[in-house]
DNA sequence: AAAAAAG
């Protein structure tokens, strides 16, 4: 393993790193950062969770110099506020010991503070396109002076929908400057515009170009959804055995809302971010996540690229994404750092074509989903989750709700009575802090492993999805099974969870 | 077509 001072960082960056334990280089770093010091230009692809942060991030920061000048010098466009958000406390962590300023310039919050920090002399902006764009027209912001500019996300960034802002950003920076982009998905076309922003680019992949790009710590289940109780099959994998963080995707803003609220009056701990809540409330979700006071996301794709959360152990499509991209990009939340991590994606009827275009792309070896269907769900890839959901996705007949031994006590309440609890107060299961967590990090090297087949996938028990012993959590027991809210099915998962849950 | 991103 390489260390970040033989690539060539600074002993004060790499003194504020190893204070978070962060010792060895990625293939991504190792492979990016002595160039990029350079000043060469960039187009670097990595896996998802294997360090593209620092990839940029590190040399952008030391080709600043230990003491800048007051004034933006470095910018950094990201997608997402959220994203905005975590790459600013990445920024801020390797420049600890060092005067540089970050300042997060992004939508949704008071101009005033970001202003501030911009007049106080801050010399590495990350933003959002908008904001930057709007404080640019301003003139509260000037770009005139940046040497140094990263694309993180940067085929999203490039997109159709980014692409005429970042071309109005682009046109107010210097053309002499270093350019870097990043992404763990860079498709042809994407690489040909991308060079128009550039000068003479490397394009560096940590990856064997013919391994795919599928992480090989992530296993992928892939159901039919057809005549499934999506919410019922839902519940139960949240009640896995050795679950640990999960984030639910939906292709909506309303339906991620309603999932919200169905799964909080199971009696779940879950927390929604989308673009109808307003930056507080998507922020606070965020955080709540990380922190592990909910433990289960439910979020449009504005979760689905770059969002950093350990121990996230499960990434659910309740519908399926759009294509390839943006399928490894939301599976891409679990498995990183070399930690294993499981991506189930329910695929409804009118979505064929799309697990079709992913089965293909990611070549994953599935059968094309072809053959007539029967009102039987079908399962096109094996299974991983709780026993007596294999094979049958019905709602299971109703069972008293497992009481398990390893739930957390609610918070001042005495246990009342499930069924009578009117259906709209919220049982406030704790989350217990303290996942012991014990593991050795699985081999940190995102860049020499296969691409995922999931066909084979065997049975490694409940919980263990290595079947190596690692990531025990025991911080999920069955949450109570609370009255249904809508008319309906009244059965219960009940049955279905795992028993044993101490 | 949806989501994201300025307000």
């Amino acid at each position: 393993m390489t260390t970040f001072t033989e690539l060539g960082i600074a002993p004060d960056i790499v003194e504020a790193l190893a204070g978070k334990g962060i010792v060895d280089a990625f293939p991504i770093q190792e492979q990016t950062i002595p160039l990029a010091l350079t000043g060469q230009d960039i187009i670097g692809q990595a896996k998802t969770g294997t360090g593209k942060t620092f990839g940029f991030g590190l040399p952008l920061i030391q080709r600043l110099g230990d003491d800048p000048e007051p004034g933006v010098q470095a910018l950094v466009v990201v997608p997402t506020r959220e994203l905005c958000v975590q790459v600013t406390e990445d920024l801020e962590l390797a420049t600890s010991n060092r005067p540089a300023k970050i300042v997060s310039i992004y939508g949704g919050k008071a101009y005033e503070g970001q202003i501030e920090q911009l007049k106080a002399g801050a010399q590495i902006v990350v933003g959002t396109p908008g904001r930057l764009i709007d404080l640019a027209n301003q003139r509260v912001l000037s770009l005139a002076g940046v040497r140094e500019v990263v694309l993180d996300e940067a085929d999203k960034m490039l997109d159709l929908g980014f692409l005429p802002d970042i071309e109005k950003i682009f046109s107010k920076i210097p053309a002499v400057r270093h350019t870097m982009l990043f992404s763990a998905t860079m498709p042809g076309p994407i690489v040909a515009l991308a060079r128009r922003f550039m000068s003479k680019p490397i394009h560096i992949r940590a990856t064997d170009p013919d391994e795919g790009l599928t992480q090989a710590n992530i296993k992928h289940l892939v159901y039919r959804a057809h005549s499934l109780d999506k919410d019922e099959v839902i519940s139960r994998i949240l009640q896995a055995e050795g679950r640990g963080k999960t984030v639910i995707f939906t292709r909506t803003k309303r339906a991620a809302a309603k999932l919200v609220e169905e799964l909080n009056d199971r009696g779940f701990n879950a927390a929604a971010v989308h673009g109808d809540l307003n930056q507080d409330q998507r922020e606070r979700a965020m955080a709540a996540f990380k922190a592990g006071k909910k433990d289960i996301l439910i979020a449009t794709d504005v979760a689905a690229r770059g969002i950093d959360v350990d121990d996230v152990t499960h990434v659910i499509n309740h519908t399926i994404p759009d294509d390839d991209k943006a399928y490894l990009h939301r599976a891409g939340r679990t498995g990183r750092a070399g930690k294993t991590g499981i991506a189930v994606t329910f695929v409804d009827w009118d979505d064929l074509h799309k697990w079709a275009l992913i089965n293909r792309a990611l070549e994953f070896g599935q059968p094309e989903p072809t053959e007539t269907y029967s009102s039987s769900p079908h399962l096109y890839s094996d299974l991983d989750i709780p026993e007596g959901t294999k094979g049958r996705l019905k709602p299971a007949a109703s069972a008293p709700p497992t009481r398990s031994a390893t739930a957390g006590r609610r918070e001042g309440e005495a246990a009342a009575d499930d069924a009578s609890r009117p259906a709209r107060s919220r049982s406030r299961r704790r989350t217990r802090g303290g996942r012991s967590e014990g593991e050795a990090a699985v081999e940190a090297s995102g860049a020499t492993e296969g691409s995922a087949a999931p066909a084979e996938a065997k049975e490694p028990g409940a919980g263990t999805h290595d079947g190596k012993g690692r990531e025990h959590h025991d911080g999920n027991a069955a949450p109570r099974r609370r009255r249904r809210r809508r008319g309906g099915r009244s059965g219960g998962a009940g049955n279905a969870a795992p028993t044993a849950q101490a």
